[in-house]
RNA sequence: GGGAAAGUCGCAUAGUGGCAAUUGCAACAGACUGUAAAUCUGUCCUCUUCGGAGUUCGGUGGUUCGAGUCCACCCUUUCCCA
């Protein structure tokens, strides 16, 4: 039986060199689950792997779409699987490394299958949001489904706005999409987080963010402030340098900024994973990991 | 030495006689089925059997039924003139 081993964990925490470590155990590769080093045009501020550790070990979907790319989980999905399938006819092992936790559950536990929407549908969702904002919009909801609106966080417009594209675009309630079944793998799942003792982390995340600019992250943002309104650009360590670039920030507070919200990044990430079933928790900050153990 | 302004719950900010006190940030807890490094929710003086109870607005006194708000003095800070 094929194992895939998932390591996930907070930003900063040591993912990437432990999943490099464990891959060269297992003599095998790495597929990330990393929403925002899937991007080729990011590389400095998402802390991609370097040349180096890349060439240590064989990574996939790292630096493989661009941003102008609409990429969302239901993709990652599909792609993740197909490469994972592929790689396991000839390694009995695999490692997949990534902090995107909504990204690793779709490939522990899978996601709906839900029909693509046109992108004109969700244009015309933004504008009526802007223009008659959110209230309206979850009456609509109330209408075209009911359950969905009983059950679903109303105040939050992104997920308001989702369910109703889904449900222009098909004529049915986005809730008879949201199965909630489980996918069946054909590959044993083990799960590990990587965790560290907050202030340990705290620091890590400053330091990192102190290094990325010395890497030349403020040149690396400003080549994308073109692209400063794609999701995909929505991304700390961009933003902030954005507000800079605009002069709504000095370049001091922004990186203040980046290494506020790379802490409240990795405070989200490890709400989730705490939730995550059957995840196995290596406390980073107490000792060292013996990789032997956990194989 | 003289004059002016100001001191509010971690930081910033509102409040000019009825206030446990506005708002933002941070922090903490949480949610999450196609933007997820996104987006959203709750808590945030103390204690609480969640009904309340007890202490607060630089300090000390005072006026008032009632003071963060008015008065006096003191302390501290900033600015201007020396």
């Amino acid at each position: 039986m094929k194992t895939l081993y998932i390591i996930a964990g907070p930003t900063a925490s040591g993912k990437t060199s432990f999943a490099i470590e464990l891959a060269q155990k297992l003599n095998t590769e790495i597929v990330s689950a990393d929403s925002r080093q899937i991007f080729k045009e990011m590389n400095i501020g998402v802390a991609r792997p370097t040349p180096e550790e890349l060439s240590m070990v064989k990574h996939h979907l790292i630096a493989t779409w661009s941003v102008l790319e609409d990429y969302n989980v239901a993709r990652y999905e599909k792609e993740a699987l197909q490469i994972i399938d592929s790689l396991f006819q000839k390694h009995d092992n695999l490692v997949l490394c990534g902090g995107s936790g909504m990204y690793i559950n779709a490939i522990v536990n899978g996601i709906d299958e839900m029909p693509d929407c046109d992108a004109e549908i969700r244009k015309e969702l933004q504008k009526t949001f802007e223009e008659k904002g959110l209230p309206y919009l979850q009456d609509l909801l109330k209408e075209k489904d009911p359950v969905y609106f009983s059950e679903a966080d109303i105040q939050n417009h992104r997920r308001v706005m989702r369910a109703l594209e889904v449900c222009f675009q098909t004529g049915k309630p986005f809730s008879s999409f949201r199965l909630d079944k489980k996918a069946e793998r054909n590959f044993n799942i083990k799960i590990f987080g990587i965790e560290r003792e907050r202030e340990e982390l705290v620091e890590r995340i400053d330091t990192r963010v102190d290094l990325m600019m010395q890497m030349g992250q403020k040149e690396e943002a400003r080549e994308l402030y073109k692209y400063k309104d794609l999701p995909s650009l929505s991304t700390v360590g961009y933003r902030e340098l954005f507000e800079y670039f605009d002069n709504r920030l000095t370049l001091d507070q922004a990186i203040e900024q980046i290494k506020i919200h790379t802490r409240q990044y990795a405070k989200r990430q490890m709400t989730w994973f705490r939730k995550t079933e059957g995840i196995n928790w290596l406390n980073f900050s107490k000792g060292n990991i013996n990789i032997e153990e956990i194989i």
